[in-house]
RNA sequence: GGCGGCGUGGCCAAGUGGUAAGGCAUGAGCCUGCAAAGCUCUGACCCCCGGUUCGAAUCCGGGCGCCGCCUCCA
């Protein structure tokens, strides 16, 4: 078998991945900051770490995944002024930060529910990790990397040799640029709050007593003392979109390797590239962010994005268009037909026999889709061998229900389950059945005029009649 | 100004030195009362110009075009 391998941000590079504790994986992703819904894009990032997670199961290893939920401390606009996003929706709509974070939180697990994503491990929020907060202010503190000014604590970046590691900055050529703004008080345009001081006679709904006054925490901090609670002072996996990279989690590997004395903190960086939606480029100041509701409303299956995803590699900017999402909605829905067929869901069938020729045909096809995902996560490859096995003539079906199986393992694609979608179950209304069987009596009296009026009246209340050779069925899709 | 990515058939997208995976769509056929579904078949001068090489979509140089990050952003 062929060693697995990922790109790794900080080194540039691919290499062999070995957990630092053997079978053991503790890996940690950037989640939410639940001030708004998550949107597709969001949602890729999701996915592409819930596809790593579960390709490290599948091979053999336990893992421990952390994702938090920030929702307290980020704030609006520009290095570490503005609002804090939270606090800016509670105002806006008149809730309380606590429901706003509240709701966001289950949106975003309810999404994550729906594509298919396993639950994390720990999915620890920042609100609830004050003090691991705190605690690392202080070791920070101690190692002399902070100094106070006006509005809060701020970590000198000059103190740490390596703040440009992870995404190789050159922070002289940056600080010629325009667009790096300068908060007044602040040794080096990097550096970053990591505990920001109530302001006076501003009231906030979120804010907390510390060694250094009243206030709040760094957006940056909470996920480096939460990994450190939930994974240690130094772990395998840190994921997250590639924007990331540049401030938040450079600003995460400089508190995290001074505060806690180690380097590397992380072993893989794995960033995972945007979604590309061309000229409708998502923006949340334009309102125009797209949703996984917004596709479902569409008719789109949540599990035809998780398909669509699986479509290209994850370190690629993938192209997000109607026109794409609806052809892979189809290309699952075909596949689904083929799993459904060979049973792939059904429990009953019992373990496969099959001859030495077939059982070398179905290593080779498993060793194939196995590989695909070992290097860095080839997951449009590995659908090219799922499609192989769906559409294979000289296998037989136990075989193909096998390999099927145990891919979706990983794909996570639910294969084979009967899905509720917008329109599965046909026999449940008497009186759509009633239409059906008239217009079966018309046929069978070849009164074809007759079949095709009940099947138009019935389209015209979006109910689609497809004759397969188990009888007529019935769906009702979105009407048209 | 700095950092990074991309440009492969109508669309999405693998492939990083030996002559192009897969999905969707299109067209033709089969099937069907007609549809739908399904099945079979169907398509590529790999952005342009040079170079290296026995051999390049793949490496190098130069163009052109597109995108992301450096500021909240997956």
């Amino acid at each position: 078998m062929s060693a697995i391998e990922f790109y790794d941000t900080r080194t540039r590079s691919r290499r062999a991945f070995a957990p630092i504790t053997p079978g053991h994986v503790r890996m940690y992703s950037c989640g939410p900051t639940v001030y708004g819904p998550p949107h597709i894009g969001n949602l890729r990032s999701r996915l592409f770490s819930d596809l790593l997670k579960r390709f490290l199961l599948s091979e053999g290893f336990r893992v421990t995944h952390v994702i938090n939920i920030t929702d307290v401390g980020h704030l609006v606009s520009d290095a570490d002024e503005g609002e804090d996003k939270i606090e800016a929706a509670a105002r806006r709509t008149g809730k309380s930060a606590e429901e706003i974070a509240a709701h966001y939180t289950q949106v975003w697990r309810d999404d994550g529910a729906a594509v298919n994503c396993l639950p994390p491990e720990h999915n620890p929020k920042a609100t609830e990790h004050i003090p691991e907060q705190i605690d690392l202010a202080k070791r920070l503190e101690a190692g002399g990397y902070l100094y106070r000014i006006e509005d809060g604590l701020y970590f000198d970046t000059s103190r740490f040799p390596r703040y440009a590691e992870l995404a190789h900055l050159d922070l002289a050529g940056q600080a010629e640029g325009a667009r790096i703004g300068v908060t007044a008080g602040k040794r080096n345009p990097a550096d970053f709050a990591v505990w920001k001081f109530a302001e006076a006679g501003v009231q906030r709904q979120q804010e907390w007593d510390s060694p250094w006054g009243r206030g709040f925490p760094g957006w940056h901090l909470e996920c480096s003392a939460m990994a450190d609670r939930y994974l240690g002072h130094h772990f395998d996996i840190h994921t997250g979109g590639i924007d990331l990279a540049s401030v938040h989690h450079t600003n995460e590997v400089a508190q995290s390797e001074c505060g806690y004395g180690v380097h590397p903190w992380v072993e893989f960086w794995m960033h995972n590239e945007f979604l590309d939606m061309g000229s409708e480029k998502m923006s949340k100041s334009k309102g125009n962010v797209r949703t996984l509701s917004d596709l479902v409303e569409k008719g789109v299956d949540p599990l035809a994005f998780r398909y669509f995803f699986l479509q290209a590699h994850y370190r690629q900017q993938q192209s997000f268009s109607d026109e794409a999402i609806q052809s892979a909605a189809t290309g699952y829905r075909r596949l689904q037909a083929v799993a459904r067929e060979l049973g792939v869901a059904d429990a009953a069938a019992g373990e496969p026999t099959w001859g030495a020729e077939e059982a070398a045909a179905v290593a080779e096809l498993r060793a194939r889709f196995r590989a695909a995902l070992a290097d860095d996560l080839n997951a449009p490859k590995a659908m090219a061998v799922v499609w192989e096995v769906a559409r294979h003539d000289r296998l037989s079906p136990a075989a193909r229900r096998d390999l099927l199986r145990g891919f979706d393992a990983v794909l996570g694609l639910r294969l084979g389950e009967a899905r509720l979608a917008v329109a599965d179950e046909s026999g449940q209304d008497p009186r759509i059945d009633g239409l059906l069987a008239e217009r079966q009596a018309a046929k069978k009296a070849r009164n074809f005029a007759e079949a095709d009026r009940i099947r138009d009246a019935l389209k015209a209340e979006g109910i689609e009649i497809v004759d397969t050779p188990a009888g007529p069925e019935w769906r009702r899709g979105k009407p048209a």
